[in-house]
DNA sequence: ATGATATGTAAGATAATCTAACATGGTTTT
DNA sequence: AAAACCATGTTAGATTATCTTACATATCAT
């Protein structure tokens, strides 16, 4: 079940394409790997890979700075975001168990420091995904 | 509906990535395509850009190579495969309506022409597919 | 043995990408 | 207002990837 993961993950489209597909110029696509939002792979002459999960998270990069958001605060959230989807993928994966105490803890802290919008930018999340049956 | 097909030869992939997808070498590639088994798109800069669908049908392409056809052989197996296809297309979409006499009889006519191995090489075509979710 | 087929390899040209540096228009901060 | 900062543009020189064309070669069929 986790081929899907190995699939997405897989280092495929040069910058070129990147650009194209997410409308962005290298010039900031390569900004934002300075800022460590995304890490590309690399060939072995040394040109950036993109995967699909890279270029989904591009998209939403940049619906996030539409939304005024500055790298840092960037930065943050797809932390966040990231550890909560890791958190709903444990839930999911061990249906029945409890979460012990000090996963459930951390899950309300991040909750309610950062509660409200943040979720927006996951209806464009998948934006990528249509392009791939 | 058929936005699956739009993504699916959508010219995305340089000849580089085609080639560690495929395990060819851009000299078969663009022989190949001299023989008009593929036709890729191309840049501005008059670089090949493949598709999903330019993909399967690399590799089928080897799979029939394996087996010992050459192009003209190859180029032929195609061809009435795409014509199987969008016949079976057809012939779903107007589930209900009746063929008509004159597809019937290409049909059949096909198919006997052409029976036996044909579709062994359907079991691979998928192959690419597992790249994307 | 001859010829055709599929692929390898080399050369020179062009395109795409890389890094590093400086430029710039908008925001903050002082 | 001036200074500093942030995100992006632009340029330059170097390197890598791809293109076309041509010739080489091994395998297979005639």
């Amino acid at each position: 079940m986790s081929g899907k993961e190995i699939r997405r993950s897989m280092p495929l489209f040069p910058i070129g394409t990147v650009m194209q597909l997410t409308e962005l110029t290298a010039r900031q696509i390569r900004y934002y790997e300075e800022h460590q939002l995304i890490s590309p792979a690399r060939t072995e002459g040394n040109r950036r890979l993109y995967s699909l999960n890279d270029i989904d998270r591009l998209l939403e990069i940049k619906d996030l700075i539409d939304q005024g958001i500055n790298m840092a605060g960037i930065k943050q959230l797809l932390l966040v975001k990231e550890q909560q989807e890791s958190l709903l993928e444990q839930q999911a994966k061990s249906a029945k168990r409890e979460v012990t105490d000090d996963e459930l803890r951390k899950l309300l802290r991040n909750e309610l420091m950062h509660s409200g919008r943040l979720n927006r930018s996951s209806l464009r999340q998948g934006d990528l995904s249509r392009f791939f049956h």
